[in-house]
DNA sequence: TTTATTGTATTATTAACATAGTACAAGTTT
DNA sequence: AAACTTGTACTATGTTAATAATACAATAAA
């Protein structure tokens, strides 16, 4: 997993960011066990405390559950994934607009810029 | 000024973000004096001290400059607002795209969504 | 049954952030 | 000259974040 952090919003935030991103591209199935909650923050070398707030920060969301001690799963909603998804997109390009026009983007300018190999 | 605050980064952040757009959107002319910090601090309802902090950031990048104690000006060096412009812009969509795709959101997909008026 | 792993809870410590309040020297305005 | 405004500096206080180090009950694996 590529845990690209050091960002300005708070560590357990990017966190969850991260891991939204990867329950909603598809990168685990319905009801799939995700690594451990220690196994996770050695992997993104933090600590197991700021992991377990992010991953309480998504339970609340509805997109992890846990069982028991078993293990944390994804949650076997898939509705709950497609609205998480649905709104993950446009707060995305809400806030991408919005930052560009404030910065004096147009609109043409971003499409511009995306389709132009400007970016990679 | 339309202080749009409230994000998870933390306010000196977020006010000099703010202030870097008004600025690189032409908001100012060169060498215009911008209001005193007492001021910008009271118009975003924030401690002075912050408001401070976010402006001496903003020295720091070369945007602004302090005329001893006469007030903060615009730099005068028009080649800096450009740098800084195309500097704000690609890191702008880098960041669009790294997360979008991230959230399995493909190049296609962002430019449709910006094209259709989802986004108001 | 013993061992390891799970999520969770607790305490302590350090650092960064934000606010409030005060102060001062160097300018500008009246 | 007097009053005000400028940037800047300082102390104090409270909150949030992040880390470290344990601890424990419940489940899974050996």
């Amino acid at each position: 997993m590529a845990w690209n952090l050091g960002g300005n919003a708070p560590l357990f935030i990017q966190l969850s960011d991260i891991i939204r991103a990867d329950v909603l591209s598809g990168k685990y199935s319905l009801d799939e066990q995700i690594p451990s909650v220690r196994h996770l923050a050695f992997d993104a070398s933090v600590n197991p405390n700021t992991m377990q707030k992010a991953l309480a920060h998504l339970e609340e969301e509805g997109l992890l559950y846990t069982k028991g001690t078993a293990g944390r799963f994804i949650t076997s909603d898939p509705e709950v994934l497609r609205r998480a998804s649905k709104k993950l997109k446009l707060s995305l390009m809400r806030r991408l607009v919005e930052e560009a026009t404030r910065a004096g983007i147009t609109k043409n300018e971003i499409i511009e810029f995306i389709r132009s190999e400007e970016i990679l």
